[in-house]
DNA sequence: CCTTGTGAAAGTATTCACAGCA
DNA sequence: TGCTGTGAATACTTTCACAAGG
């Protein structure tokens, strides 16, 4: 496998394939062509063969791809041969929601440690067994519990703050809810959901489109 | 303003550069360059002036841009100068906290109905005097209260049901937070909102990256 | 002198089209 | 024959660089 820049786009779509894959596991389908992942995941078939070779070769010509072997690979390609620890910043709401949410724990990622800044809240024990740790504990908990992926889902005007703590643990990938836009340095990575940016395109496309 | 074919990802950088100018509108920042708000946004300049000049002119040489009155003129473009009624689908733990989140409302987005299949919920009021209704009446709820913008928050398994009755309605945009891929005809849009795919590019960073 | 607005250039990403192989 | 793997072609986006203008 000789080394070569993907495309942050490329992983976004491995990921989007191995959900489709992972339904066509529950369905029992063995093998599956380009052009029908393709359609499920509507993108073009090339794309996906584009994608995978990035990676190495996974399809039989004239056949397809094993949908086990594929998600298989594909999985281990993401990096989600293992558990991914999580710990979450800000338990409104939102933060409670995700932490209750099956999705994460489904894809292999678990929630470690949680924290808020609300003393209401502070050494609250959750249904699933967690502490809810006040915010100055972050470095320190995060290492003890190997936390390895940061959630952050406090207000805007906090999130820059605890994503500096993060960092001093060294934790090196964020999650941020807030819809601010984060400062990291090199090495760290920040991937943004803001909900109303998604709904802003809506918007968008009702007016315009 | 000439007729031009406007990048997806501009509109999302709008979305964002109006997040940004929120912000400064907050602390008083009357003026704004292209160099500043882009380094608080992660972007380059020109990508700013570029954005900006498919919509016209906003900016005064040697000066920058008046903030207040770009915010308004990005609003406008992205069809935020209205507020939008949003159907929720789904109660869960997601779905309901979106529905108490401050931002939706803070940006001009209203929830005007909600839904779901589970009779120990159905009939229930909400905290924010909302009823929810049973799936079975979402095209009629739907009509009756104007909703524009379906968000679903259910199972992946049920996604594509929700949509089709969305369809009907019908609304032309979804908000889909089911790890699925949701197909519509022309006309229609999605925008997916799928956290363990932001986590995924996140666990292949800190594989491979 | 400073910063916008914008053609032209560079850089990326997607799609085509077909050779290669089961 | 059918579908993958992939170079070549196309399309799209971003960045550069500078003229225009307060």
């Amino acid at each position: 496998m000789k080394y070569l820049k993907i495309p942050a786009a490329t992983i976004t779509r491995l990921s989007i394939y191995s959900r489709a894959l992972e339904g066509m596991v529950e369905d029992g389908t063995p093998v599956v062509s380009s052009k029908t992942l393709a359609d499920l995941c509507g993108v073009n078939p090339a794309q996906i063969r584009k994608d995978l070779a990035y990676f190495g070769q996974f399809g039989v010509r004239g056949v397809g791809y094993f949908v086990k072997e594929l998600l298989f690979d594909i999985k281990k390609i993401l990096g989600l041969n293992k558990e991914w620890n999580l710990a979450i910043v800000g338990m409104g709401n939102l933060g409670c929601a995700l932490l209750a949410h099956q999705n994460f724990a489904k894809q292999g990622y678990r929630f470690v440690a949680a924290f808020d800044n609300d003393m209401m809240k502070v050494g609250r024990k959750l249904a699933t067994g967690l502490m809810i740790h006040p915010i100055d504990e972050l470095v320190r908990v995060c290492r003890d519990t190997g936390a390895e992926i940061g959630v952050i889902c406090t207000p805007p005007d906090k999130a820059q703050d605890i994503a500096n703590r993060f960092l001093e643990v060294p934790v090196k990938a964020l999650l941020n809810f807030a819809p601010v836009q984060i400062q990291v340095p090199d090495g760290f990575k920040v991937e943004n959901v803001d909900f109303t940016v998604k709904l802003d395109n809506l918007a968008y496309h009702l007016t315009a489109g």
